[in-house]
DNA sequence: CACTTATACGGTACTCAGTACCAGACGGTA
DNA sequence: TACCGTCTGGTACTGAGTACCGTATAAGTG
């Protein structure tokens, strides 16, 4: 009986030897012999080879949905970027294993798909929820589609910033870069009132909400 | 030696089979037997068995990718917008083969990949040629990527909704989208001056936009 | 303690996608 | 006739993913 848990050695064990061969060049008996475990362990712990890469997209998705599901719908606009905001945390505090990742994602056709398919499980959560938040009418569905794409976009412009080493400080980035993003949509809002709204706090936005919201007389176009 | 060239009579035996019995529940072999044909033909007219479901894609790409290269820089906006409407136009031509394969991409985890992946693709195309526009710097990296994002977002939201029978007229709606979601950039473009931008011709954008460009003194944020 | 049950693991055998390689059929050309 | 490029079919192989079965250990129950 060993001290780790079998998927965890899993994992640890794929991404050396993709590291090592390549993606296609490692197979899943590769794999489970380095891991000193069954072939059939591997199916059970995880879907498919690919899976091994994305170890924990599922949790993510849950930690996301959670996030939204308790949220102020006064503050719907915060909630998504915090929501976001999540992913990014999670991707840089992997390291050097979401490098890895990357330099995988960046080489194998079939795990970038597989990665963009994910993203777009995020994309549609935050749809979803911004198209509640907006009366869920036909009217709002592709405003909703199109802030929930720009705020993937904006998220993952910085991320990928992060992990081709082009971001020290990723979440000041990506605080302005949401800024910029969630503006495009604030600023049509009211059309001719053009206020402009840009906030490039660091990290208690909910906290900064209250006193924005007093100084605008409570009829700001941020959520 | 028959009349129709092996690679459709495969393309029509294979949504024939995924009609029938599924995506899942039908081999290369199936397809192959019904084409009438030997298994090695298949691989050397498809990839792989996914892409079947998508056999004019690269074709596509190509048409997009020389409708932008052949792109006045004043024009860019169009441009982009134009390549968007070839897309459309032509999944609309393909009639119920279109039809077909949205049935198949909603029912089909790993082809829903396959097609957002293939999304991407022009995604690419878009933001690259926007990001030229924007003169290729870093700090326009972003812009031009939110751009691209939001064409694709749009063209797909009217894409879908004509897929699912909500849209009768899908050039129209397209028009009225793409219009809604290009004020979105060129609302903010000058920030005091407030010049929302929203054409809504028909079908001659290219035509209409000198007497525009004339209207507002050169000056106007619609490339 | 003995007994049952659940759970995790390993092994075997199978299906099927995709690849590599070889061999024949056909049309055009000298 | 002989040569050549191209299209085609057949065979054999690798490897992912599934189904099923047997077993060991741990946890609960009397």
């Amino acid at each position: 009986m060993p001290a780790k848990p079998a998927r965890q050695r899993l994992t640890e064990a794929a991404f050396e030897l993709f590291e090592e061969r390549g993606y296609d060049q490692t197979t899943v008996d590769d794999i489970t012999e380095r891991a000193g475990v069954g072939r059939t362990t591997f199916f059970r712990a995880f879907r498919s080879k690919e899976e091994v890469i994305f170890p924990d997209h599922e949790v993510l998705l849950g930690s996301i949905e959670s996030r939204l599901d308790g949220a102020d719908p006064r503050t719907a606009l915060v909630a998504v970027t915090e929501a976001a905001r999540l992913v990014l945390r999670h991707y840089v505090a992997e390291g050097e294993l979401a490098l890895a990742r990357y330099r995988l994602t960046r080489s194998v056709p079939a795990l970038r798909a597989r990665e963009i398919a994910g993203t777009q499980q995020y994309q549609r959560l935050f749809r979803e929820f911004v198209h509640r938040w907006l009366g869920g009418g036909p009217d709002t569905a592709l405003r909703a589609e199109l802030l929930a794409a720009a705020v993937v976009t904006a998220h993952n412009h910085v991320l990928r910033r992060w992990l081709r080493g082009q971001a020290p400080d990723p979440e000041t980035e990506f605080d302005a870069a949401m800024a910029d993003t969630v503006a495009l949509f604030a600023a049509r809002e009211d059309e001719p009132g053009t206020t402009v709204v840009a906030f490039r706090t660091g990290k208690d936005l909910s906290a900064v909400l209250p006193g924005l919201r007093r100084l605008l007389g409570d009829e700001g176009a941020l959520g």
